[in-house]
RNA sequence: GUGGCUGUAGCUCAGCUGGUUAGAGCAUCAGAUUGUGGUUCUGAGGGUCGUGGGUUCGAACCCCAUCAGCCACCCCA
């Protein structure tokens, strides 16, 4: 027998960790049903061709693939080892591995539009809350488990989504109590126009994944990479001036303007930020915000908060054509995802979760002895029966030790019912927090009020 | 996937240049206290020193491998 383990980069939650998880995850679900969107949920696994290649190259990498049963039948072995080949040099193989764990929620939703378009009423408004599995190096905040909170509106090309999922964010921070954050937006259409003075706009995502690091690593560094990359110097001088692009977000839009000249793809862009940002001055424009998944073609988002270091706790964006990898054209979307893990430290570290999540049983029955744990059990019923959560301590046992049980469940109150107490069809109520104690009779207890 | 740091009781950590039986605080359990907790006092239990090998008369300490955590890169929530 070896020590019980976990997989690397997964976790357990104990009881106090799932309440607060609990916590955002049913603030964020009851500001999505608000705004209309319904709930869905797909399997843990997908065939492997929907998820290959969706997520770039390093994405599939980072897929965690699942061995196909069956491999050591006879009939196969030969086969079997000479597609095993193929993974060896880095490819997939169907007759290997022909299932995958889901890598996010965005794509299986896709596959799920793809496969029911024609029962589907659209504008089609869901929100998926399911954990998702990457094989990347665990580090703080980074986890090869993690949950996923999406909300997704696809086949409608209104910017009232953008809006609207804008202020699903506002909503779900103050919510949260998270005051301090800033929305970021900007449009990938702005990034292609920037790649087209440069040259091309199959460059957008090397300018993309490049400038998203400036805050990072810095302008030099920035540049350097882009010379490594193959950019020449003007066009570096471009990418600089562009990212040296500050302000409010009405000289932002001014100089970018500019500097795109009359560039049509970057003129659309402008335009679509310029009328979300009007409306809601909650809005940053972040021009150095990229990115990273490729299927963006609008409007992107990303959350951060501002009083600790760990940075995005949310993102989303505008794709044009998602479901078409699934031979579904012509169906436009946009989504927002909640990083809840790292929504967690926030809360955590800004002690922002509510005292009372805590507490769970708010009644705990004193056990003095058989007789008096049945007038206990009936009474502790009655209060069921009312909604109060109550248990009986399990057994006879000294005060001291009730006690010290229900402080550590965080009980705010106790009852104690023995022989006087029978005798005069009374209890004992008292509060921990304060040592009140009162006596009750037994017809008024289910009025009392457990605060 | 590449590189670096770390790993001692349930938790936080001591443990000297390698030297007998590895320590402390908190937590747990029992008692002081037979119907009133949080304080205090007394006592007890609890450790394959992450795991496996090696060097040595002798390893928690040195070497190698492996696993896990953290950090940087890559990428991302």
């Amino acid at each position: 027998m070896t020590h019980p383990s976990l997989p690397q980069g997964t976790r357990d939650f104990g009881p106090d960790v799932v309440r607060k998880r609990n916590y955002i995850l049913n603030t964020i679900k009851n500001v999505f049903e608000l705004y209309g969107f319904q709930p869905l949920e797909t399997p843990a696994m997908e065939n492997i061709e929907t998820l290959m290649g969706k997520y770039g190259e390093e994405g599939d990498k980072l897929i965690f693939r699942i061995l196909n049963n069956g491999l050591d039948n006879p009939d196969k072995q030969e086969q079997a080892k000479k597609e095993f080949e193929k993974i060896l040099h880095g490819k997939s193989s169907v007759a290997i591995t022909e299932r995958a764990l889901k890598y996010d929620l965005t794509i299986p939703f896709a596959r799920y539009v793809a496969m029911n378009h024609k029962q589907l009423s659209f504008p089609f408004k869901r929100y998926q809350v399911q954990p998702v599995w990457r094989a990347d190096r665990p580090q703080k905040g980074r986890y090869r488990e993690f949950y996923q909170c999406d909300a997704d509106v696809v086949g409608s090309n209104s910017l009232l989504n953008e809006t609207e999922l804008a202020h699903i964010y506002h909503e779900v921070f103050t919510r949260l109590g998270i005051k301090n954050y800033e929305l970021k937006i900007n449009h990938r259409k702005i990034l292609t126009a920037i790649a087209e003075l440069c040259g091309g706009a199959e460059k957008m995502n090397d300018i993309a994944i490049t400038i998203d690091k400036l805050d990072k690593i810095g302008l030099e560094k920035v540049k350097e990479e882009l010379n490594r990359k193959g950019f020449d110097q003007k066009q570096t001088a471009i990418i600089e001036h562009y990212l040296s692009i500050s302000g409010t977000n009405e000289k932002k839009l001014l100089e970018i303007k500019s500097l795109l000249n009359n560039n049509e793809t970057g003129k659309k862009g402008i335009s679509e930020i310029e009328l979300l940002t009007t409306q809601d001055s909650r809005l940053t424009i972040d021009l150095t915000l990229a990115r990273g998944l490729n299927y963006y073609t609008g409007i992107i988002f990303e959350a951060k908060a501002n009083d600790v270091k760990i940075g995005s706790i949310g993102g989303g964006g505008r794709y044009d054509d998602l479901t078409g990898l699934f031979g579904v054209p012509g169906i436009p979307g946009v989504g927002i995802s909640f990083g809840v893990d790292r929504i967690y430290d926030v809360l955590e570290e800004l002690h922002l979760f509510p005292e009372q999540l805590q507490i769970s049983t708010q009644v705990l029955f004193f056990n003095l002895g058989d007789e008096e744990s049945k007038s206990a059990f009936d009474l502790m019923q009655r209060l069921r029966q009312k909604n109060i959560r109550c248990e009986l301590y399990h057994e006879k046992a000294k005060f001291d030790k009730q006690f010290k049980y229900a402080e550590k469940k965080n009980i705010p109150f106790i009852i104690i019912i023995g022989e006087e107490e029978i005798k005069n069809k009374k209890c004992k109520i008292k509060k921990l927090s304060t040592g009140d104690q009162q006596d009750l009779p037994w017809e008024s207890l289910s009025e009392f009020s457990f605060i």
